[in-house]
RNA sequence: GGAGAAGUGGCCGAGCGGCUGAAGGCGCUCCCCUGCUAAGGGAGUAUGGGGUUAAUAGCUCCAUCGAGGGUUCGAAUCCCUCCUUCUCCGCCA
């Protein structure tokens, strides 16, 4: 949520920021939802005080034994009148609450201006893709000729966009889950943390799931209702809701491995085929909450995080940044890692890291207590995916596969697999 | 699932329908004292919002004692609903 101070003092400069992303403010409906706020809530004040003062008066007279009768009739009609107007400010309050939720954030001014991921721009690319001297093959026909990858039987049990894996590659979907994990806890300070997976709707309006896109999201009925996460970044970020953390306490680093949930309504024919879009996948997330002053650096810091796992797995990726069209609703700055697939002859999203500013924090209560004020603070959050499993083992089949059809192991992967150098 | 108890500031913990935004303690900050350490003395210390303002400075007002309703001129205090936690019983990976 942006700064609603911010937006009643700079609505013009706001809305033109938002333009940037495609985004038009109703500059004028916040303008006249605005003023009458102001109006209704000045009244509402001015009668609550009124009460107040009447009130405290009553209670001295009759303390002093005074007649109260004319007292009472003086405030005769002020609980009728204070009424009306709480209930209009809250109507008034109501809608432009449900305005800013809808709001998206401001993108960050080194974001490049652009529509579509046409107009994202590369910042760097690692490593060299694989050359073959046979034709390379994607990920299912890998998978399925082994019998390792079987979609047929996830579209029994559950329907399309699942997958079932047998023997050694749901084994080394195992092993990237715990070399990732083991590289942020040892080498990049994270905190390993186990969450919910589902979670209540006050944490997906902390983040910005809700309200906007509950239509992406699986749903579990009950009373009340629950949410299966579609991103760690959802349960991992709200463990600061209504926090003030303390100084020395900054900044919190989480890693978690979970399962996400997403209903891809929306992505009808994308990636149909194989592990790429799932309704289930695995994903290592992490997730910083940091001082203001810091978050620009913590984004490239964090990145680099989740670039260690690709180079460590030896995985030819490339580094680009959203362009302003492509920004997610509550980024501010966001690099994609793409990762090279041989089977589609092209570099597919792996990862993505993003830095939120203020704007997950203002919705959750999010805060620090800075030292230098001693007043808390919203902190800044920071996420980014370490990596998607489910595309990483798809990554290393398509990049590892060898003319045989079996595919052969990473050296860093290898340890977690026994000591085997190939499936 | 059944029975009972409880939810108050960073933490612990008092609280009679008005004098309570809230005693007391701990913690923290600043000052004094002390050769160092320990101890001692004093002052300060909730959060959100509105108005005013160049101001995130002052001043002022409003709200908040788990959440939401209700009673009342007035609610932390009385009533209702919900949530959470704890204890006991049942069930269970």
């Amino acid at each position: 949520m942006l700064d609603p101070k911010r937006l009643r003092t700079e609505l013009d400069a706001i809305a033109t920021q938002l333009l940037r992303r495609g985004f038009k403010l109703d500059t004028r409906g916040v303008h006249s939802l605005e003023e009458q706020r102001k109006e209704l809530q000045i009244l509402t004040q001015q009668l609550q005080n009124e009460r107040n003062t009447q009130s405290k008066g009553i209670g001295q007279a009759k303390a002093a034994g005074e007649d109260i009768k004319p007292l009472l009739d003086a405030v005769a009609d002020l609980g009728g009148q204070l009424k009306a107007a709480q209930e209009k400010l809250g109507k008034i309050q109501e809608q432009l609450m449900q305005m800013l939720l809808e709001v998206p954030n401001l993108p960050h001014q080194s974001v490049p201006q652009g529509e579509s991921e046409e107009q994202n721009r590369e910042e760097r690319r690692w490593g060299e893709p694989p050359q073959f001297d046979f034709e390379a093959t994607d990920h299912v026909d890998l998978g399925t000729a082994k019998g390792w990858a079987d979609f047929d039987t996830a579209a029994k049990i559950s329907g399309s966009r699942f997958v079932v894996l047998n023997g050694p590659l749901a084994r080394m979907q195992r092993a990237l889950t715990q070399f990732m994990l083991d590289m942020h806890t040892q080498q990049h300070g994270y905190v390993e943390t186990y969450v919910p997976y589902l979670v209540n709707r006050a944490s997906l309006y902390g983040t910005g799931q809700l309200p906007k896109f509950e239509e992406d999201l699986f749903k579990v009925d009950g009373e009340p209702p629950l949410y299966l996460i579609p991103t760690a970044e959802v349960p991992l970020t709200n463990i600061l809701r209504d926090v003030i953390v303390d100084d020395q306490d900054m900044p919190r680093r989480y890693v978690a491995h979970t399962p996400c949930f997403r209903s891809e309504a929306g992505s009808y024919g994308q990636d149909t085929r194989g592990m790429i879009r799932q309704h289930q996948f695995e994903k290592i997330e992490m997730v910083q909450a940091v001082r203001p002053a810091d978050s620009e650096d913590v984004l490239e810091q964090l990145t680099g995080h989740a670039e260690a796992i690709l180079q460590k797995l030896g995985l030819p990726y490339r580094v680009v940044t959203l362009c302003t069209g492509d920004l997610g609703f509550s980024a501010t700055k966001t690099y994609d890692l793409e990762v090279w697939l041989p089977g589609q002859g092209k570099y597919r999203e792996i990862s993505s890291c993003s830095n939120f500013g203020d704007f997950q924090a203002r919705r959750l209560q999010a805060r620090w207590r800075n030292p230098e004020t001693r007043k808390p603070e919203l902190l800044h959050t920071i996420n980014g995916s370490g990596l998607a499993v489910g595309r990483t083992l798809v990554a290393v089949m398509e990049n590892y596969q060898q003319k045989d059809g079996n595919i052969r192991i990473p050296e860093a992967l290898q340890p977690y697999m026994g000591g085997a150098e190939q499936l």
